[in-house]
RNA sequence: UGGGGUAUAGCCAAGUGGUAAGGCACCGGUUUUUGGUAUCGGUAUGCGCAGGUUCGAAUCCUGCUACCCCAGCCA
């Protein structure tokens, strides 16, 4: 873990730290509360981030709590792969991970106590009569027929609900607040819906299951959450968050705030959205390395640490228009590599150059550093042969200006050895350059030549020694920078074709042997991990992570 | 045209009456055997708009405007 710094005020840290200050709470418990109906995603991340750090960060608790009231779309390999998740970015949950589905039983007395009260009913109208009942934004609700049935009636209907008696959406069991309320979520919410399902946890003990309204709160009073934060779409669910507080018999009385939800351009933050992506086969899983999920990054090779250092440059607000540039996070992986991963030359497109002024057994080996500025990282072996590869991008037969890389009768760098210079350029039958001869100043060695400059330096591996390895380019899966921002428009219509380019790549020797999720440096070119399944130490593949800087990209598209 | 929110630079964001932090991006200089890194400097006479209060306003008041969320037996 990199070292890292007090977190960047935001007003819910505030209005934490003044209650801890000002004694109105001893100390704080949150909770994460993800629903196991998909992979977590960066915006996840930010929550994970907001709640266990600030417990981390005042000496309080972070519960992790599945949300798992609807077992139809949830399922056990989400559990499993949210844990692992919430685990790798470098977060403990206290006590053991816990299950809304834990209180059914609490929850259901909790409902049985509102009909006592008068302050539910079970309801036999349909669910497109519920709907019409509802009425609209600008127009009040009407109450249903069975809102006045007697408690008893709503007692007995409820019991037979949760026995299985009745089929899907034939009764549900509503609150009786305000059906003129102008919150919608105040017209007699539902608190139970039949279900024939089988549940993840609770199996087939439940033909009722609690929405998410009834839930959530009970939930957080029952493990003493102080602090239930959420996004800003939960606002309007606030004051029926607080009705159940108040009508039950709940033993503490947790609050809730809200904050802005991350959006990210050229990505999809939404589980709906990125779960069609892996349906339709899209993308390879929900960890392809594409995703923005977090085993998508971690399979890319983001680390840990720089997803927490992302969410704490973003920050966090209740302004909802925002859209964060994706060159925040890529930021923060880059400024993570350069100090951590170790340097190694890999050539993406290989170009053949043959030295001419040296031997045919010509070899030598220099010892290379790992890192420029790092002492601990080991020194590699890096062979030179009369025969080398470099990359394709680095030769021009006509250069443009400024181009400081090799063309005809021009010298360059070979990074950590000599300076070459380009003599004759070798093409195909189809006037393809397939190989340039080139001759070595032997003077050049660990210094700069007399007289000139030489300005280019490129990266270079011995075709002797030189193992081949699959190197994987990736991109941004989308062309645009909000690519489900039209509500009719199809986002599939704005998927980049190029988002994933399979490269067969020479890497230099030391890159023989490595194990998967290894990051690496390649000099010039970017930052790579191997991939968690597909990399063997025999058979290397390397993930492109993000690219370095490319200031001549940017030179040459400026013209 | 109901209710709930949000507006500070291209982007994120701090700031809660005392004269606009920071990060990303961008532009320029220096260093450099990675066109990388590092480093130095530049980038809001201005805080959605219009009034008002005040010695003083991004912060308080009034009135507008724009955008986001809500009519699932999803969360």
């Amino acid at each position: 873990m990199t070292t890292e710094t007090t977190p960047a005020p935001n007003f819910i840290r505030n209005q934490v730290r003044e209650e801890l200050e000002g004694g109105q709470v001893a100390s704080i418990v949150t909770r994460f509360p993800p629903e196991p109906n998909g992979f977590l995603h960066i915006g996840h991340a930010k929550s994970i981030c907001l709640n266990f750090g600030l417990a981390e960060e005042t000496g309080g608790q972070c519960h992790m709590r599945f949300d798992d009231t609807n077992p139809a779309k949830e399922e056990q390999v989400y559990i499993d792969a949210i844990k692992a998740d919430v685990n790798w970015l470098g977060f403990e949950w206290a006590g053991p991970v816990r299950f809304a589905s834990d209180y059914f039983d609490q929850l259901y007395a909790w409902a049985q106590h509102l009909v006592r009260e008068g302050l539910a009913y079970v309801d036999d109208l349909s669910p497109d009569e519920i709907r019409e009942y509802r009425g609209t934004l600008t127009e009040p609700g009407t109450p249903s027929p069975y809102r006045e049935r007697d408690a008893d009636e709503s007692l007995d209907l409820l019991e037979r609900m949760r026995q299985g008696e009745f089929a899907e959406g034939g009764r549900v069991l509503r609150a009786k607040i305000d059906m003129a309320s102008s919150n919608i979520n105040l017209r007699d919410p539902i608190l139970y819906r039949i279900r024939h399902a089988t549940h993840h946890q609770t199996g087939d003990n439940w033909h009722i299951y609690p929405s998410y309204d009834f839930t959530h709160g009970q939930s957080d009073a029952i493990e003493g959450i102080t602090h239930s934060l959420c996004t800003l779409e939960f606002e309007d669910h606030r004051p029926l968050y607080e009705w159940f507080l108040h009508n039950l018999p709940v033993p503490a009385r947790p609050r809730q705030i809200e904050f802005a939800r991350l959006n990210l351009n050229y990505t999809l933050t939404s589980k709906r959205k990125l779960k069609l992506l892996v349906d339709e086969g899209i993308v390879d899983g929900w960890d392809d390395p594409r995703m923005p999920t977090i085993s998508g990054m971690r399979r890319r090779g983001y680390t840990p640490a720089s997803i927490r250092k992302f969410c704490d440059m973003v920050g966090v607000s209740r302004s909802d228009s925002g859209l964060v540039d994706i060159a925040m996070l890529t930021h923060a992986i880059r400024s993570d590599l350069e100090d951590n991963a170790p340097r190694a030359m890999c050539v993406l497109r290989p170009l053949k150059v043959v030295l001419t002024n040296v031997a045919d057994d010509f070899e030598e080996t220099y010892d290379v550093a790992g890192h420029p500025a790092r002492d601990d990282m080991p020194v590699r072996k890096v062979p030179l042969t009369r025969e080398l590869y470099i990359d394709h991008h680095d030769f021009m037969e006509e250069p443009p200006k400024k181009f400081f890389r090799l063309a005809p009768g021009k010298e360059v760098r070979l990074r950590n050895s000599y300076v070459i210079r380009c003599d004759e350029v070798i093409k195909d039958d189809a006037g393809e350059v397939v190989e340039l001869r080139c001759s070595v100043d032997f003077d050049t060695l660990g210094r700069n030549p007399e007289g000139r400059k030489v300005k280019g330096v490129l990266h270079w591996v011995s075709a002797v020694h030189g193992i081949p390895v699959e190197v994987r380019l990736y991109d941004n899966l989308f062309t645009v920078e909000q690519p489900d921002r039209d509500k009719d428009a199809d986002f599939f219509d704005h998927l980049n074709p190029e988002s994933l380019i399979t490269c067969r790549a020479i890497a230099e020797p030391s890159l023989a042997g490595t194990a998967p999720e290894t990051r690496f440096q390649f000099e010039r070119v970017g930052y790579f991990c191997t991939d968690r399944y597909a990399s063997t130490p025999e058979k290397p593949v390397f993930n492109r992570t993000v690219g370095l800087k490319d200031t001549w990209a940017k030179i040459r598209k400026k013209g």
